[in-house]
DNA sequence: AAATGTTATTTGCAAAAAACAAATAAGTCT
DNA sequence: AGACTTATTTGTTTTTTGCAAATAACATTT
């Protein structure tokens, strides 16, 4: 029963962001192979049929191999496809986007890391696919504790209205912003935790079983 | 610099939604061919490398085939994937969801159209792709002029009201409803014209050329 | 022609949410 | 102790929403 059409190639890409200097950045990765070798791109790879059990498997295995951990939070974004998208040509790219906490990569090569207005050019699609990761972010960003994926896993309300701040690219009122997302449950005070400093302490935050549970349902 | 691996059977599927009897459906196809030979499943097929430019091109053949004409709106869902999910073997289908006005489908064999609480037990994991479609949809409809594309091209504040709460599946205030459909600059009045019946003739709207474009661009 | 029935559309008001501006709180540092 | 700086709360205004009722517009009946 197989297809008697030529099948294409099946890849992943992967769109790996994290907040550094509060600013928006993607991980990119350096082709070590033909086309485009030499050049900084989207994490990717050919899904392998001995190691993966579908796309998502052979995105963390991609991830894996570039940060050598899982990302905190893992999304699929969107399939690309068509005959000019790769040299090699007729493919299908099924592209996930990840958010990591900058505290998780230090020591790594900041060179291949960019803000996501300064990127430097993409080979293949990797231009548009960059677009709609970020559309999808900053998307998604305005109703949902997303951004608090960008965090460590302690945060102060100060850190995560920052961060929303930076993924969304807007000024947010902070009385308000402290308001809304308490009313939403999906962070909890750790009791007696505060960030110490220079000056007033702050209150401790951390995500809330009901935050965690709804992002592995992929809300 | 063909992969070394073996490579998925790629296909497309398609969550065909309409709305009948004001209730939201969906339109299946009977299979032709095994595997699941004669059972109702969501219509779909292989990617073509001669005829299809990319996925949604694919996409937008088998919904020519199934429907005969374009659906008014078409938007990439998600990309299932697997070695268990399709009995020939290894497989990823990227899967699209349409929305699709029931005055444009009448003649068309109702016993394949059913309201998407209703449906018949269906083969693959077809069942878990209805869920996300459905999800999909509601999501996107409390916050866009998606649902409209549900409904003619002329219709009336009461009709559009109508199909957004059969796609949300709750009540929504009608004074409300009109004034923030009406903020959001999405419709536009048609001038001197009306729907005319028994009673106070309705304002007939269209969409505006801003929900049109915006939704060409996928928002 | 006037009254009636029915749907469409507007209006008014109370409640809730958001935006804005400022005060208060709680530490460190001098 | 007082200045300084950041965190958090409070109050006020503005905007949105929810709800209920009034008004408008026509066809149909009387």
């Amino acid at each position: 029963m197989e297809p008697v059409y030529p099948q294409p190639l099946v890849m992943v890409d992967t769109a790996l962001f994290t907040i550094r200097d509060e600013r928006l950045c993607l991980i990119l990765a350096r082709r070590k192979e033909p086309p485009f070798e030499g050049l900084l791109a989207l994490p990717g790879g050919f899904v392998h049929a001995q190691e993966d059990a579908d796309t998502e498997a052979a995105a963390r295995r991609v991830i894996r191999g570039k940060i050598g951990f899982d990302a905190p939070y893992l999304e699929q974004l969107f399939t690309f496809s068509g005959a000019a998208r790769d040299p090699r040509g007729w493919s299908v790219s099924v592209v996930y986007y990840a958010l990591i906490p900058w505290s998780l990569l230090e020591g790594n090569p900041s060179a291949e890391v960019f803000p996501v207005d300064a990127l430097p050019p993409l080979p293949f699609d990797h231009g548009q696919i960059v677009a709609k990761a970020v559309e999808r972010l900053r998307g998604k960003a305005t109703y949902s504790s997303l951004p608090a994926f960008l965090l460590s896993a302690e945060f102060t309300m100060n850190d995560l209205h920052r961060i929303y701040e930076q993924t969304i690219g807007a000024r947010l009122d902070k009385a308000s912003f402290r308001h809304k997302i308490l009313g939403q449950d999906i962070i909890e005070e750790m009791p007696n935790r505060f960030r110490t400093g220079a000056h007033r302490p702050a209150q401790l935050y951390r995500l809330s079983s009901k935050a965690l549970t709804a992002f592995e349902r992929k809300i």
